[in-house]
DNA sequence: TGAATAACCATTGACGCCCATAAAACCCCA
DNA sequence: TGGGGTTTTATGGGCGTCAATGGTTATTCA
């Protein structure tokens, strides 16, 4: 488990003006990323999005200096995260049965459909269409913290689904045991 | 276990003059974060309050200098916390199947809606409008301790909820069982 | 050689950071 | 135990910097 080697928070949000992010986690262990609230952002003519500061910084001191995004195949969204989470799912795929089909499923959908975005100086990514029209998205892009990983939506589809998972949420009493801080 | 490892207090209320929280924790093992009592700050006109001086002292030494704050569901009022939880309900949620509707929700109600908001110089965040709004928060800021969390109201809202909540209490005989120290 | 993509530059508004002040809390010592 | 000096907090405001955005030039590939 990640927390029992030692976690060490690289926080993307706030603003981490000096560099506070990410220093010293090739010390102390393994790197875990956070991805928090809601940015929306304008994609201009040529596609190109700015990732939120926070974000970058989140994903700072991973080997591929960009994001991975492929289609999410429950929402109309696009899902994001870094390039090591990508290797953390392989691992986890790779323990299913050989030749199962949900390994198959999984790959096809996942690893197939997978794009690895690089940062441009400026830190923008270009939304490859595929991935944009299955989200709806054309002017406006709003990028959603889900802890270790991200969505990218179309603010209101984005909006509307936010509150049915709320009333959801609330109705079936979603709780959750908030694990111990050493467990 | 906690207790085990010779858990040390940050006790934010009382008044922790001379640094006295948070600094054996990196030694000796978990801190725990303690809010305690009610502070009233105000807003100025860029949005700015200051984090009452005793909350600051519970929160420092983890890895984000600030606070998260989301919007209370079940109340007009922010919740707030470390940056330490939410990495916690991270981790939690990360143990939920892959893709599920529920880790979904969870996902989308929790951590789209938080905020980072980091401390500057002097201690102050910046709330952001959506969150003011939603707690009816204009100049005013009351800081309320609830152990492990804290919340942010509008003064007289809180007193009214306080005052409710003292009358349900009552009516209701809520009780506790108070956990061992080893458990 | 043209189109698509990547690298580079320029603008501006927000906000992070600094300084300055007053009031409150604290400490020490008579 | 009460008073005075000291420290910290809470608060206000100004300035510089960076993020987001848009555009232009270089470069690659067909």
């Amino acid at each position: 488990m990640l927390s029992q080697r030692g976690t060490v928070l690289a926080i993307g949000g706030g603003t981490p003006r000096k560099g506070e992010a990410g220093e010293h986690s090739s010390v102390l262990g393994v790197k875990v990323v956070l991805f928090l609230s809601t940015f929306v952002n304008k994609v201009d003519r040529k596609g190109r999005v700015s990732v939120p500061a926070p974000f970058r910084a989140a994903l700072a001191g991973q080997v591929f200096n960009g994001i991975v995004a492929f289609r999410s195949y429950r929402q109309p969204a696009i899902e994001g995260c870094g390039i090591d989470r990508m290797a953390r799912l392989s691992d986890s795929i790779d323990e299913l049965e050989l030749f199962s089909e949900a390994r198959d499923d999984l790959a096809s959908t996942i690893f197939a459909d997978a794009h690895q975005l690089p940062f441009d100086g400026e830190g923008r990514i270009i939304l490859p269409p595929l991935l944009a029209e299955h989200a709806g998205i054309t002017e406006i892009a709003a990028f959603i913290g889900r802890g270790a990983t991200f969505q990218i939506w179309e603010p209101d589809a984005f909006a509307t689904h936010q509150k049915e998972a709320r009333a959801r949420a609330r109705a079936n009493g979603a709780t959750l045991r908030l694990r111990r801080a050493d467990e």
